[in-house]
RNA sequence: CGGAGCGUAGCGCAGCCUGGUAGCGCAUCAGUCUGGGGGACUGAGGGUCGUGGGUUCGAAUCCCGCCGCUCCGACCA
């Protein structure tokens, strides 16, 4: 994008409503606007970001064989009706009504929807287990918006849905699942941690949530320092071996991990290497068992032809929670400081003086060569300025084109990260970038 | 849902107590000079003061209602 053509206002001053790092920067870099409370548009580079963390869920999920499909965000009543939620849920399910008087709401979740699809097509154990997931808006409506994207009415969210035939098989599609959010969380650049917690009003008896840790985090957090040092990425596991489940499943649950609410200082005292912190939940999964395939009349036919009633799970990404999540993680007094894989673009190219036909020609040339993935600042501002928005929106790298080293063919390369500046040939520092893994 | 506060130009705010027809900084526009960390000067544009009613000769200012937003607490992907 081109700076000078985008909708991308980036602000000097923090509007007054906005309290946290996270909902400040989003709004000084120029990512989201509210138009209700707890309701935001996004914005160009907002959106970009939204879709890249959509994206890394996205292709984790499918890596393990979840299938993508989508969901209305309307849903009828009626389906409510048969689990008993429709009067369990309470006011914080946004209740509507068409012209003919029918009733209607604005999902929360999931689970009633997919039991009924999948009711409705699924016959036989032979096309057991199945796991689905859609990434669609949810509406909650939350007594007290709050934190910006992080504690909003609507926000977007990556659900799945775990089928199978009995309580083993649950376990597994529910390990497979934990795995892919470790590898979710570990390609985004933060560390997260699984906390055994309550499973509300989803229901059902074993469920982790998913903790990364920043310092302005909502809740407290006490773990086992062995979390820092696992690694998820592809590899180190397969989700088709039972064993190397068991060994995942074994790992994450057996250093300690608690949020405030559920900690055990007895417990804790025992812990060799203790880490405290401050921790925001990204995600949430629950097994079930048959709360809403009982009820709502979900059974296929098993070897023997009678009737079974699949146990099943369902699995949350918070995707526009973790944007202002990933940004409490990782920002600095300057701005924003994006992790490779989710920055709405790979590099900011400043054209420190707009005009001169030979930073003109250098940044031009290298706007090109990204194909899109740069924002090019072109505007007629003064460097301060352009070095200034450059930090504030948190492009994990800068190269800065100026009359100085223009005309030796040379740029300075800036990593954001780490704040190391140099001057480098442009090949340089293009070769340099590239080797910055896109996608995490 | 309990408690508190705010709504005046795009953003941040003053003015309100003690009524007299709206101001500051930044931003925007034009021009000149500048040119590597939010530059300087000159000039210009922009506000039915959230909204409805009331009091008054006169309301941003006083009174009442409504709407919106925020903060603290209890609750949540």
């Amino acid at each position: 994008m081109r700076l000078s053509r985008s909708l991308l206002p980036t602000l000097k001053e923090t509007p007054a409503e906005a309290q946290i790092a996270s909902h400040r920067l989003m709004l000084r870099a120029g990512l989201v606007r509210q138009t209700a409370s707890g309701i935001y548009a996004w914005l160009p580079a907002g959106y970009r970001v939204l879709q890249n963390i959509a994206r890394i869920v996205r292709e984790e999920q499918d890596a393990i064989g979840t299938q993508e499909m989508l969901m209305p965000t309307i849903q009828p009543a009626e389906l409510w009706r048969q689990s008993g939620r429709y009067d369990a849920y309470g006011p914080e399910m946004l209740r509507l009504k068409d012209r003919h008087e029918r009733e209607l709401l604005y999902g929360p979740t999931n689970e009633e929807m997919i039991t009924d699809i999948f009711r409705q097509s699924v016959k036989s154990y032979r096309e057991l287990p199945q796991m689905l997931y859609h990434i669609q808006w949810k509406f909650r409506d939350e007594v007290r918006p709050r934190f910006g994207v992080m504690r909003g009415r609507e926000f977007l969210m990556k659900d799945a849905y775990s089928f199978d035939l009995d309580y083993a098989g649950a376990v597994a599609s529910y390990r497979k699942m934990m795995l892919s959010y470790m590898r979710i969380f570990q390609r985004m650049g933060v560390k997260a941690i699984p906390m055994e917690a309550e499973s509300g009003p989803i229901g059902g008896n074993l469920s982790h949530e998913f903790i990364i840790l920043a310092p302005t985090g909502e809740s407290e957090v006490f773990y086992d320092a062995a979390f820092e040092a696992m690694d998820f990425s592809s590899g180190t596991f397969s989700h088709t071996s039972d064993d190397d489940l068991e060994r995942f499943f074994v790992q994450m649950t057996t250093p300690y991990a608690a949020t405030d609410e559920k900690h055990d200082t007895a417990a804790w005292e025992k812990v060799a290497e203790k880490r405290q912190g401050r921790g925001i939940e990204v995600g949430h999964i629950f097994y079930f068992g048959t709360k809403y395939s009982e009820p709502m009349g979900l059974t296929v036919a098993g070897r023997d032809g009678s009737k079974v009633v699949p146990h099943m799970g369902s699995y949350g990404v918070g995707v526009s929670r973790l944007v202002g999540a990933l940004i409490e993680a990782h920002h600095d007094d300057a701005g924003i400081i994006w992790p490779d894989s989710v920055a709405p673009f790979k590099a900011a190219i400043l054209n420190l003086k707009q005009g001169d036909a030979v930073c003109d020609k250098i940044c031009e040339d290298l706007y090109a060569s990204f194909a899109g993935n740069a924002l090019y600042d072109d505007r007629e501002d003064r460097a301060g300025v352009k070095f200034n928005d450059a930090d504030l929106m948190g492009h994990p790298w800068q190269i800065v084109a100026g009359p100085r080293g223009a005309a030796n063919g040379r740029v300075e390369l800036k990593r954001r990260a780490t704040g190391e500046r140099q001057e480098v040939e442009i090949a340089d520092a293009l070769a340099r970038i590239n080797a910055t893994a896109r996608n995490g």
